[in-house]
DNA sequence: AAGTAGTTGCAAACAATTTGCATTTGTATT
DNA sequence: AATACAAATGCAAATTGTTTGCAACTACTT
């Protein structure tokens, strides 16, 4: 668990005003571990603290610009975010939404290898990788 | 080029009725080469053929479910379909939006190895592999 | 040629997200 | 500590992407 003053420190860094709503949310963001959406946060923080959605959304967008949060790229209807720390991956269960995480695939090596097939690229800045399929208990129904 | 022929037998196959509206689009898809989303296929073939853009989302949906077309996990604000055919994956400009594709990666042998990293899962059906980052063009400004 | 289930178009409903604006609140400055 | 200003918030309303209900229509079977 981060002290106050850690969260303090990551928005004034970012050059976002230290505001209630927003410590509010990066603390959520930085505890909740699972990725997340907008009104799944309002539901959560919102309800009881008088925090309306679209502050959410806007607190969203600045943390995401700041580069605090990721989107991820989740078949949803909604957009989704994560605390950005620890580059990982998704393994999500098309029928009950659990969702697994893994990491040192060795993916830097394959983008490597696809910049070299492409022309016109030369630097990528982030990218997806994500697993759609069933999960065990999913799957023996 | 493909012949009319084709699209029936590929709409028979599938098990869906070969009518006008379905025709225009997979011919349309099959054509395209990128991906693209129902609004803009309506754009494009639905203003001058009277075709609607709920007949669009309609057998955008069918041509998923039969697995003609599959989704692309680009970060927009729609979702964007793809003519299914050869597996590949995408570079796209964070700045312009400009595509370019690669394959032959050895994505395969990542999911291997991400599938003895995790557990509860055993079998992927789908997964998303895609860059982003700034074109060569972009990156210069 | 007729029957039927599947398909289409139109209007309306929905849901997620964004925008406009008056009010409030951090934070730098005095 | 008081002030000033830009930035942030909350509320309502507007947008945008997508879905649903239903009557009319059409591809395909017999």
């Amino acid at each position: 668990m981060k002290a106050k003053q850690d969260f303090n420190q990551i928005l004034r860094t970012a050059g976002l005003k230290c505001t209630p709503p927003r410590l509010a949310v990066l603390a959520f963001l930085a505890s909740g571990g699972h990725y997340i959406s907008a009104q799944e946060i309002h539901e959560k923080l919102g309800k009881k603290k008088g925090l309306d959605l679209v502050t959410v959304y806007r607190t969203l967008a600045s943390f995401e610009k700041a580069g605090i949060i990721k989107r991820v790229d989740v078949r949803k209807d909604a957009i989704y975010y994560e605390y950005n720390e620890g580059h990982h991956h998704h393994i999500i269960c098309t029928k009950c939404d659990k969702v697994a995480e893994f990491s040192n695939t060795g993916d830097e090596a394959l983008i490597e290898k696809a910049l070299k097939q492409v022309k016109g690229f030369s630097s990528i800045s982030h990218h997806s990788f994500d697993l759609f399929g069933l999960c065990d208990t999913c799957a023996k129904k």
